[in-house]
DNA sequence: CTTAGGG
DNA sequence: CCCTAAG
C-alpha cells in the first residue's frame, strides 16, 4: 500500500528555514504501523515530478538518517509505534501544538516528576509564578526544553557599571547583547558561538530570531528588534512598561499554554533544538555531483559507523531494554540499498533512545546473518546536512510490518512527535575509547555553547554553585550528555574566565573570527556575580572589579551555608 | 552516588 | 574531559 505525500515548497513561512521545502506525508489510512518498512526514496524535481533516487541519494539519506538528528521515536500510547523522522531539528514542520506527550516514551527526561518540582519550586523560591510551573511541568520530553530559561532573574538589572569592553563579537550595550546591528558574517559567528554549530543561512531575520531564542532560550521571540538582555529579549521598539522583564516573554509554547499569543505563526520550534542547519538551495539540487566532494565529514561519519559497541554501549542498552517492553523484531534481510536503509528506519523506530547524548539503538545484525542483536550508537553529525535532500522524501511502501515514517507537520490522525535529545548543540564525535582497565572515556569535547553556558548559570543562580546533580537534573535535563561533573568543571573554567580577561582586552579583539568565540561579556558578568555572591571568587583576583552584588533579588539565597 | 580538585 | 579521593 502506497502512502500519499505531499511536498511544498518553502511556503508561507511555514518553515523558518528558507527554501526548505515542507515535506510530510499523510497516511491515509489507520493502517501506518502494520505498513511500511521500506521506503522508497524519491526526489522532488523542480516541477515538482517525483523521481526515483539514485544510490548514491539513497546512500547519502541512509547516512543522514543514521548520523542526523532524524530521530524516529515511538509513541507508545498510539498502541502501536509511529516513527517520525525530523529532518530539521528545527522542527518548523510540528504541528502548533505536539498532542498528549504523555505517550512519548524515548524522552530523556519524562520523569520531571510534577510533585518534586513543585516542590523544588517553593523550596527555591517562593516567586515563581504559577505559570512557571505549569511550564516546567510540560517541559518533559523533547519539547520542554525552551522553557528552561524563563525562570525569573526579576529585577537582575545587569545594566550597571557593565564593562564596557566590547567583545566586537557581539554588539552589545550595557550587558545586553544585540543582533541588530551584526552582519550576516557575525551573525554566523554569533550562531555558531550559540549553537556550536555553522550555518550558511543568510536571512538575516532568520538568523537574528534564531539565536535570539538560543540565548533566551525561548521560542517567543518576535521578529523585530533583537536584543538580549540577561537571558531575555528586550523589546525596545515597545514600552517596556508592560513587561516587568522577565517571565512575558519566555514561556513555553510547547504547550501553547502560557505563549503570549499569536505574536508570530511559529511557536514551535526551541531555540537551542537547532541542529544541522539545512540551506536549501534548489540551484544544488544535484546531487550526484556533488555527493563525493562536498562533504568534509564523510570521512568521520564513516569512521564512526564501525565502532565496535563498547561495555557502555551494552550497559546502555540493557538499561532501554528493561525500560521498554521489549517488542519483538523480526530481522529483515535485504540485500538492496533499500533494505538496509529500512532496516535501519525499522530498528530505529522500534527502540531508539537517548542514552548520555548518543542515540542508541538496538540493531538486528541481519545482515551478518546472527540475529544477534548489536547496539549501535549514532550520532548526530556537527554540520549541515546535505543540502541536497531537502528535497528528498520518503514514501512508504507497505510491507510487513509495523513501523511508519512520517516527516513534518501532518494534517490527520496521526501525532508527530518530536525528538528529544540535544539542543542547539548537536555535536557528535563522543567517540569513546577503552581504556586499558575496562573503563571508557570520552574523546572528543563537546564544546559548550552559549546556550549551554546561559543554562548553566542560569542554574548556578538558582540552586547554587556545587548542587550540580540537582542543576544538572533540573536545568540541563535535556542535555544528557554534561555529567554534574561537567557542569562543574564549566563553572570552574567560567568563574576563571570571568575573572580573568576582564583587565585587558583591546588586544584580543583581533580574534574575531576565533573558532571558539569567547563568552559574552553580559554572562561573564553575571558569572562574576555569582560567584561573589556565593563568594567563589578566587582569591588572587577579587580586586578591580566592581561587585555590583547588589543586584540580590535572584534565588541564590542564604541557602548556600554550606558553601560560605 | 555526589562533590571537589587535581591532572 | 578524566580520574580520584572523600563525604
Amino acid at each position: 500500500m502506497e502512502t500519499e505525500v505531499e511536498v511544498e515548497g518553502n511556503d508561507e513561512g511555514k518553515f523558518e528555514e528558507p527554501g526548505f521545502g515542507k515535506i510530510y506525508s499523510s497516511l491515509s489510512s489507520a493502517k501506518q504501523l502494520t505498513d511500511p518498512v521500506v521506503y522508497k526514496l524519491v526526489r522532488v524535481e523542480g516541477d515538482g515530478r517525483l523521481v526515483p533516487a539514485t544510490d548514491d541519494e539513497v546512500m547519502e539519506v541512509k547516512d543522514l538518517l543514521v548520523d542526523e538528528k532524524s530521530e524516529v521515536c515511538t509513541v507508545a500510547d498510539v498502541g502501536q509505534p509511529i516513527g517520525c523522522i525530523s529532518n530539521d531539528r528545527s522542527s518548523p514542520g510540528m504541528l502548533p501544538q505536539l498532542e498528549s506527550s504523555e505517550g512519548l516514551s524515548p524522552s530523556e527526561n519524562t520523569e520531571v516528576d510534577p510533585d518534586k518540582l513543585n516542590a523544588r519550586l517553593e523550596e527555591t523560591g517562593p516567586s515563581f509564578a504559577p505559570s512557571l510551573i505549569q511550564s516546567h511541568m510540560h517541559q518533559s520530553g523533547g519539547v520542554g526544553e525552551c522553557s528552561n530559561a524563563p525562570v525569573l532573574t526579576e529585577g537582575r538589572a545587569l545594566t550597571s557599571t557593565t564593562v564596557t569592553t566590547s567583545k566586537p563579537d557581539f554588539s552589545k550595550l550595557n550587558g545586553e547583547i544585540c543582533l541588530d546591528n551584526l552582519s550576516i558574517k557575525e551573525l554566523h559567528e554569533t550562531f555558531k558561538a550559540t549553537f556550536g554549530r555553522e550555518t550558511t543561512v543568510k536571512d538575516k531575520q532568520w538568523l537574528k530570531r534564531r539565536i535570539a531564542m538560543g540565548l533566551t532560550n525561548s521560542c517567543d521571540v518576535s521578529a523585530t528588534t533583537f536584543i538580549i538582555k540577561d537571558n531575555k529579549l528586550v523589546n525596545k521598539g515597545k514600552e517596556d512598561g508592560s513587561d516587568n522583564g522577565d517571565g512575558a516573554l519566555a514561556n513555553d509554547p510547547a504547550t501553547g499554554t502560557t505563549m503570549s499569543g499569536g505574536q508570530q505563526g511559529l511557536p514551535i520550534s526551541h531555540g537551542s533544538q537547532l541542529e544541522d542547519q539545512v540551506v536549501s538551495d534548489k540551484r544544488n539540487r544535484n546531487i550526484g555531483d556533488n555527493s563525493g566532494s562536498e562533504d568534509h565529514h564523510t570521512e568521520q561519519r564513516a569512521a564512526k559507523r564501525v565502532r565496535k559497541p563498547t561495555k557502555r554501549y551494552i550497559e546502555e542498552l540493557s538499561e532501554v531494554e528493561s525500560k521498554e517492553a521489549s517488542g519483538k523484531l523480526r530481522p529483515i534481510v535485504k540485500n538492496s540499498l533499500l533494505g538496509q536503509m529500512s532496516s535501519n528506519f525499522h530498528t530505529r523506530s522500534a527502540r531508539n533512545v537517548s542514552l548520555e547524548g548518543r542515540t542508541v539503538v538496538t540493531r538486528l545484525d541481519s545482515l551478518g546473518g546472527s540475529g544477534i542483536q548489536i547496539p549501535c550508537v549514532s550520532r548526530v553529525r556537527r554540520s549541515r546536512p546535505r543540502k541536497n535532500f531537502m528535497a528528498l522524501l520518503f514514501l512508504g511502501v507497505a510491507d510487513e510490518d509495523r513501523q511508519f515514517l512520517s516527516t513534518g507537520a501532518v494534517g490527520g490522525h496521526h501525532k508527530v512527535l518530536k525528538q528529544v535529545d540535544s539542543s542547539g548543540d548537536s555535536d557528535d564525535n563522543v567517540v569513546t575509547v577503552p581504556t586499558s582497565k575496562g573503563g571508557i572515556r570520552r574523546k572528543h569535547h563537546r564544546a559548550w555553547t552559549l546556550s549551554e553556558v546561559m543554562k548553566l548559570v542560569e542554574g548556578v543562580s538558582r540552586y547554587g554553585a556545587g548542587r550540580w546533580s540537582e542543576i544538572k537534573r533540573l536545568a540541563f535535563a535535556s542535555y544528557s550528555y554534561r555529567t554534574s561533573v561537567d557542569l562543574k568543571d564549566k563553572w570552574r573554567n567560567l568563574l576563571k574566565a570571568s575573572f580573568a580577561q576582564i583587565p585587558s582586552d583591546k588586544g584580543i579583539n583581533s580574534r574575531k573570527n576565533a573558532a571558539t568565540m569567547p563568552i559574552p561579556e553580559p554572562i561573564l558578568l553575571r558569572v562574576r556575580e555569582l560567584a561573589e555572591t556565593q563568594s567563589q571568587v578566587p582569591p588572587n583576583l577579587s580586586s578591580s572589579k566592581v561587585p555590583g552584588t547588589g543586584s540580590s533579588g535572584n534565588s541564590v539565597h542564604e541557602k548556600q551555608s554550606g558553601y560560605l
